[in-house]
RNA sequence: GGCGACAUAGCCAAGUGGUAAGGCAGAGGUCUGCAAAACCUUUAUUCCCCAGUUCAAAUCUGGGUGUCGCCU
């Protein structure tokens, strides 16, 4: 049987990804899906740091552009949407690489993540929030130790979300896997992880920098329009660094300069938080970026390097 | 030059005699349907310096240094 190879690259914002994707595509024949929850959307191509129309040219991308941002979506579609794209690569005989800085997007390709069971409850939703409202966020959890103890035992209940969550799947019949348990690798396919990484303080500066060519870009205006096009602060789309700050100044909530300070941190703790989020993977081949400051020809050879050491080829 | 106020972690700060709150930043972590989300853990052997009072001082006293404000 023919072995089914995926790529995935990932790391955080500002590493240097979307060229290294576009490298690693062009060394190995295939086409990119990218693993973002945000360059997902339409009229986000700034502030989402899409790869341009040129970049895009280079290599086949799938699930870049293509939603409207007022619609819903959660990591269960894109799951399907992404083994959908995967599929069709591979049976086309080219090799998919899977780019993108969403750990939990990753993941669900990664590993078998089954959201087929219980469909999200928006009324439910609403209701337990309500009650946490009420009577604290305690009284949710005790509403889950109460039905699974093990499971809110898991959970914090200051993590009102993910206790929500659990309670809306026990409620349409389904079960809380032990949390460890969802680590089993998928077998749909054989994938090769590449992360990358830089050295902390570069990566901090670099992501300040690229905050204020986003800025320079017209990242303000790009807002000013996607609001034009009624979408505030409670789309999900609005919830992306960059847009939620921007939101805010054009309400007069605080200055320009003072939401792009804000951009700036919270992309620097995000940065932060998918690096918590890669590194737990075991299986990961981590490249340092630090090393080759502006060799941009030695980054593409580490990547080759790389793909011929694990013998995959078109 | 005179008068006054202030000096506590990288930053903002609470604390007026009883053994250094809190927030931000930083660091580490969690993760099964909003994930660029949500959540958790952690960070000052010491309070500008020196001397004194006291069982006990970031807190009181004296001196020094620095910063800010006002006046000439």
């Amino acid at each position: 049987m023919k072995q089914k190879e995926v790529l995935i690259l990932c790391g955080p914002t500002a590493v240097g990804k979307t060229a290294c994707s576009l490298w690693l595509a062009e060394a190995v024949g295939g086409e990119v899906v990218s693993a973002d929850s945000m360059q997902l959307y339409r009229y986000m191509d700034i502030g989402s740091a899409k790869p341009t129309r040129e970049e895009r040219a280079r290599v086949p991308h799938h699930l870049v552009d293509f939603l409207d941002p007022r619609a819903p979506f959660s990591v269960a579609e894109y799951q399907k949407l992404a083994r959908t794209a995967i599929r069709d690569i591979l049976r086309r005989g080219k090799i998919p690489v899977v780019s993108g800085g969403t750990g939990l997007y990753v993941h669900s390709i990664l590993y078998d993540m089954d959201f087929t069971a219980s469909p999200g409850d928006p009324a439910f939703r609403r209701e337990m929030e309500a009650l946490a409202e009420r009577e604290g966020r305690e009284a949710v959890h005790r509403l889950l130790a109460e039905q699974d103890p093990v499971a809110a035992e898991h959970l914090h209940p200051g993590n009102l979300k993910r206790i929500i969550r659990c309670l809306e799947i026990l409620r349409q019949g389904g079960t809380i896997r032990p949390f460890r348990e969802s680590f089993m690798k998928t077998n749909l396919y054989s994938c090769r992880v590449l992360g990358l990484t830089r050295n902390r303080q570069e990566l901090y500066h670099r992501i300040d920098r690229r905050v204020e060519m986003l800025m320079e870009e017209g990242l303000l205006e790009e807002v000013r329009g996607l609001m034009e096009m009624g979408l505030t602060e409670d789309d999900i789309s609005m919830k992306g660094i960059g847009y939620k700050e921007l939101i805010l100044h054009l309400k007069g909530t605080c200055t320009l300069k003072e939401a792009v300070t804000q951009i700036q941190q919270n992309t620097r703790n995000y940065a932060k938080r998918q690096l918590t989020w890669f590194r737990r993977y075991d299986d990961v081949h981590w490249l340092d970026l630090s090393p080759y400051c502006g060799e941009e020809k030695e980054i593409r050879r580490e990547i080759e390097r790389w793909t011929e050491e694990k013998g995959v080829s078109v």
